[in-house]
DNA sequence: GCAATCTCTTTAATCGTTATCATAATCAAA
DNA sequence: TTTGATTATGATAACGATTAAAGAGATTGC
């Protein structure tokens, strides 16, 4: 690899000149030594090291994107197959911005951090990660931080976070049910935290708009995708005679209870109609297809990343970015008005 | 962030011992200075800074992970639900041996190789970008690769390779569907290059075996996941009838097929069956559940960090490994003997 | 007692860029 | 002709870590 000095010894000019051309800063150079630099950089095929000049500017021109994940296989972002097209999204947000992008994937923010500052990674892009136990490392972290689906008080007053009206999606659906004559409806989620707590509270009020009562009962809870999943299934499928509808917090967990369902001769949607919430293919391609609520996961990720390109260029961001939903009529709802 | 010569200061001492001693070169070191750094070194919370640490050792400590992309958005491998299982595998795996990952979301090879001699990055995982074209750019780039997927006879001769043998897993199911009384059977997939080609020789060969005759016929051309794949799944449906059995090239298309078959009242597997690749999600949650072949896309791409891992370390590494792969039976497929 | 041998520590060069300041050259106005 | 301003270029010190080589003390052998 050829450097900077060798150019500058080989064009019989000084270090300073060749960088002044490579970092365009015409106005110190002439136009005659601007041209004779730039061939001379095409012909040699140069390419700056990059440790040498982040270590020279303080900088590292890195984004990290850390994902949460459990030792738990089965409970981890990045087998979830949809996180592709969101770490998609930022890489080419940021990648369009002159950045790159490192990816971890752990649960241990602690052990993120201290990579992140090895690195000198100049922003950081949190999906998953941030409860109120790791605010208190981040803080110590000085460079901004954009979180995704965050739903931490604590972290709201000191990151930006980007995520969808959980609440209100799940309110629509809930009701679009209701508008269709249904009263009777489950909610389906395998925890009462987050994004989960969020859909669960829009799901509520839309009962309780409509005066119809929410009892504990309501809540139908599905394993984590696991070896007990099975047996949880089979529980949730002897409590659905209760209900006309069940809310699920997912399309996968409406895709699995789908499955679960017909294996034991329950018809959607005539015995029981199912929603979910995202959007994806797994309810796209099922048959009947499902009804869900849309989100636009690419979108988060573009958007959590021009946020933080955004605060690295020190503009101010909102505290809170919620991108749309809405539904999505297929054939898993019955009118049984 | 405090340095190592500060450090040295406030001890009163030489950089040097200081380095040492974070180096563990006790040799070089008293027992008692050892202690006095390692306390001080914790007290003070010190991190390196990599970009120092790799300019005097050029090296970097990153692996480059990357995927190819097309302008085309819906034939982009992140948009792949499945690829996360993959990137998960590879960044598991070299954040244990102490790297980093670093991924590049392209189709331009030249740019990817651009940006790793930029960052001197210490090896690179190619997945499903080598084609005869990319082997001349990275051959210039003289650190160790390993392609995933690829079937470039060039790529091969040059660097390891990791992926399935796609061939004889397309033969097994071929054949499954042979022994259960199966003759006329078509191939579905959109393209004849690469695994594509390579599960297409498979299906031929158990044919061939089985003294059945192939006609071009037989094969199906789905569009890729754009606007034009209902049409084309028009036309397939209207060729169905000349058929008892399709061999799909992937779940993704066993299932998106099904679909469109069930939205024209064509039954599975009464009157067709039908078989995928992969083993994923989608075909295990639809119902009737697919009979498809199993891939560990996880094991991929551990294998492949670990292969250039040991390629970093020295280590000689065989030019082509190829995971096991086997038959899932479920229900899909109908006993016509 | 003196050199030889170990231990441990220090000095200083190096990695490739950037950035500050100084110098040199050119030109115009006074 | 001096002065000042402008433009082009050069010399050199950072940046933070690694590392070879030299130096300083302590210990040993004869």
């Amino acid at each position: 690899m050829i450097t900077i000095k060798e150019i500058a010894k080989q064009l019989n000019m000084s270090t300073t000149t060749v960088s002044n051309v490579i970092h365009g800063k015409t106005s110190e150079v002439s136009d005659e030594t601007i041209k004779i630099v730039q061939d001379f950089l095409k012909k040699v095929d140069y390419v700056p090291n990059i440790n040498a000049r982040n270590l020279a500017q303080n900088q590292s021109k890195i984004i990290g994107l850390a994902l949460k994940a459990r030792a738990d296989k089965y409970d981890n972002l990045i087998m979830d197959p949809f996180v592709s097209e969101l770490i998609g999204g930022v890489e080419e947000t940021i990648r369009n911005a002159g950045y790159f992008m490192m990816l971890y994937i752990s649960s241990d923010i602690a052990e993120i951090m201290r990579h992140v500052s090895t690195w000198n990674v100049d922003g950081l892009i949190l999906f998953g990660m941030l409860n109120d136990d790791g605010i208190r490392v981040s803080e110590k972290y000085k460079k901004p931080i954009v979180c995704i689906d965050t739903y931490s008080i604590e972290g709201l007053k000191h990151f930006t976070n980007v995520g969808l009206n959980d609440e209100q999606g799940s309110y629509d659906i809930t009701n679009y049910l209701i508008t269709k004559g249904h009263r009777k409806i489950a909610f389906l989620s395998d925890n009462t935290t987050g994004v989960d707590l969020a859909r669960l509270n829009g799901y509520k009020m839309a009962l309780k708009d409509a005066g119809i009562k929410y009892k504990t009962s309501n809540f139908l809870k599905i394993r984590p995708r696991d070896e007990d999943i099975e047996e949880s299934l089979d529980e949730i499928c002897k409590e659905i005679h209760r209900f006309t509808a069940i809310v699920c917090v997912s399309d996968l967990y409406a895709v699995t209870l789908m499955a679960a369902l017909e294996d034991r001769n329950i018809n959607v949607p005539e015995d029981i109609s199912v929603v979910g919430f995202d959007d994806n293919m797994l309810g796209k391609y099922h048959r009947p297809a499902l009804t869900t609520v849309h989100q636009d996961i690419k979108a988060k990720g573009v958007v959590a990343a021009d946020t933080l390109l955004k605060q690295l260029a020190g503009e101010k961001t909102p505290n809170q970015i919620q991108l749309p939903t809405h539904l999505v009529i297929r054939d898993t709802v019955r009118n049984i008005k």
